[in-house]
DNA sequence: GCCGCATATTCGGATATGCGAATATACGAA
DNA sequence: TTCGTATATTCGCATATCCGAATATGCGGC
């Protein structure tokens, strides 16, 4: 795959990129992929006011990372696609390597300002 | 992987995530992905004014996903990680395939209307 | 030093996004 | 239908983000 099409590039920003522009959704994310759960013990289990998951659960559902599951008078979310989680932990060890590889330039720097320049 | 700690998603949601809410750091990524370029020709070839390519790629230097290589006076940007276009393209897949669902559930409802609700 | 090209930054205003608080809707039980 | 629980939506406001235009900085050549 190389230089997509802008207009699929559109699609991609709108659709997933920007569903994972808020932290609060990526907590509910990863929550899900644990297990599915209704709106509520979500919203315990997030400690997060119910109207702000039920407004962040509207954007996943929009973009169709998340699917409503009528249980009784509860909705049991879960994850439409569990391979946003795989997406999610490659940035996540994309984003711990480089963390790492800035540690170790700042120990370089440490040490050479330890060693030339320090007094 | 599982569950990150809060302060872990705080970092990749403002390290990566954020990063990759606007359209065209997506396309600037994909572009530097196909060939490392200097700042005024992915300008001309994204078609947009070279201080709006500068401010994104400042902010994806900020997040380490591209580096600077000074080459006289010109300053080529590569990927620091190439492992964001697979994540990239995970996406696309995941949301190729949500659209796939949804069009053909368009199309069951369709042939629903037009056998059994259609005059 | 000065000039010119390449890149970066700042400023102002428009737009988008998130949240708290209050309210509305949907469902099941009786 | 009425009540109580679960979920969704609206409103007002604060904040963040983006862009265009103008300007500033950095570097090489002379």
């Amino acid at each position: 795959m190389a230089l997509p099409p802008l207009r699929e590039l559109r699609l991609l920003h709108t659709n997933i990129c920007k569903a994972l522009g808020d932290p609060k959704r990526i907590q509910i994310l990863y929550a899900l992929n644990e297990k599915p759960r209704n709106v509520s013990s979500l919203a315990s289990a997030l400690k997060t006011p119910q109207p702000t998951v039920s407004r962040h659960l509207a954007i996943l559902r929009q973009r169709s990372l998340v699917s409503p599951e009528r249980d009784g008078q509860m909705i049991i979310y879960h994850l439409a696609d569990e391979r946003i989680i795989d997406v999610l932990d490659a940035m996540r060890r994309i984003l711990r390597d480089s963390l790492e590889r800035q540690s170790s330039v700042f120990e370089s720097v440490r040490e050479n300002i330890s060693i030339t320049e320090m007094e």
